[in-house]
DNA sequence: CGACCATAACGAACATGTTCGTCCCGAACA
DNA sequence: TGTTCGGGACGAACATGTTCGTTATGGTCG
């Protein structure tokens, strides 16, 4: 009983309880074990506490997980921002460098969703795509209803990388899964009741994940700049 | 021991266990509990089984929701296909009968970002989509990959409405928790640290959702129309 | 200096998703 | 008809997220 205490005592260095150092071990095991192995019980085992002492700092999973996204925020390249060059260029650099820290790893995204990050590094982002969005003379209104776009897509396309079956690290090839169902769905439609999907059923699965995301993003930019808001402000 | 065996005895109607048959139990549980009473457990309990038995049928809870969802789809208004009037106002229609759908059980719209229905109903949906698009004259290249977004765009904004907790489902206000961070965060960003920001934070969070969701099709629409894809096939 | 109190920390408990080993039934086969 | 065999069904088990009631602690007020 008392083997707790002691052990406590043992490591009188050991911060108190804090959400930020939560998180920070969070980040630590994250980085170092991968997102499947951070759960409650084993970070509170790394924080020589229980699970339920985690909840008085963090709401539920959902809220650490956008707390460590938060975190690894901070490896997305805002340079762009004040680089040279065409501002759409720049401001795709800049989704793009936020892909790829959601594409590896996509739980985080599927959280991220649910529960929105709302640190420093995620505020710094998006005053750098305010400030891109800007600088290319798109309406203010439009830009900061289109920044919620911009990232809800993003996120949406890493969490769809999300892995149903957390221990399948490996081999890639994991999502195959429905992807397959829905080829095989497709193929199997009849021309008659679907005509469209049949003749177009290569074209709606083909190409690479990268090409899709960069066509995304211009067809995001395009559309923002092109579509102005309903009615009301609109600088 | 043998009393599970009796009560099936009792009910010698109860259809053997089938894909089929668990996916229809599980939509009317949705129907009559919601989708939070709707467990592994409960709905075996509903089929005179146990849990693992649904796992032959059923890959996991994501696959389960993916197929319920299809179900649901039904639901979706895809007459404006036909009807007459300007293709874009017909195909926005449709999306939002789409996203009316996913909003009323935001949860099956975060399974359906990882695991993609594949049914019949989505074919339909998908169908249609490709249908208008091509009324609109919109390239098919454009059409087969734009439609991926606009479907991950409706669902992504539904499925951020998920509630995080299971048990809130009177008063509204419930995904405020992390709304509300947000919003906080914005008001105490520093305006020389993040000027944009603070100049359009109320922008950012402004705006009823249904306004923003029609909004951001018509971005959808605009961009996919107007966005050429990168190289190869554009019909 | 001592009593008090808010609140963090904790252990135990519950419901859930998922898997494993075993059992059993029904069909093919001898 | 008796045997075998493959696969569905099942119970038990494990890890997880989350909550509840209790205990300990550190700061505050008398």
């Amino acid at each position: 009983m008392n083997e707790r205490i002691r052990s406590r005592r043992e490591r009188p260095a050991k911060a108190a309880l804090t959400r930020a150092g939560i998180v920070a071990t969070a980040v630590g095991l994250v980085r170092a074990e991968g997102l499947a192995r951070v759960t409650m019980r084993r970070l509170a085992q790394e924080l020589d506490t229980g699970a339920a002492s985690l909840y008085v700092y963090v709401r539920n999973t959902a809220e650490l997980h956008a707390a460590v996204l938060d975190e690894l925020l901070g490896a997305v390249d805002l340079s762009p921002v004040t680089a040279p060059g065409d501002w759409r260029e720049r401001l795709e650099r800049v989704l793009t460098s936020y892909a790829e820290v959601l594409f590896e790893y996509p739980g985080l995204a599927q959280s991220a969703l649910v529960a929105r990050p709302s640190g420093e590094r995620y505020l710094n982002l998006v005053e750098a795509l305010l400030d891109l969005l800007d600088q290319g003379g798109v309406p203010k209104g439009q830009a900061a209803w289109g920044i919620d776009i911009l990232l809800l897509f993003a996120t949406a396309q890493a969490a769809e990388h999300a892995v149903v079956d957390p221990r399948a690290s490996g081999t890639e090839e994991q999502s195959s899964q429905d992807w397959a169902a829905l080829a095989n769905a497709v193929r199997n439609a009849s021309s008659e009741t679907h005509p469209h999907l049949v003749a177009q059923g290569n074209d709606l699965l083909s190409g690479p994940g990268e090409a899709r995301l960069a066509w995304g993003f211009r067809v995001l930019i395009n559309g923002v700049l092109g579509t102005p808001r309903p009615e009301g402000a609109a600088t």
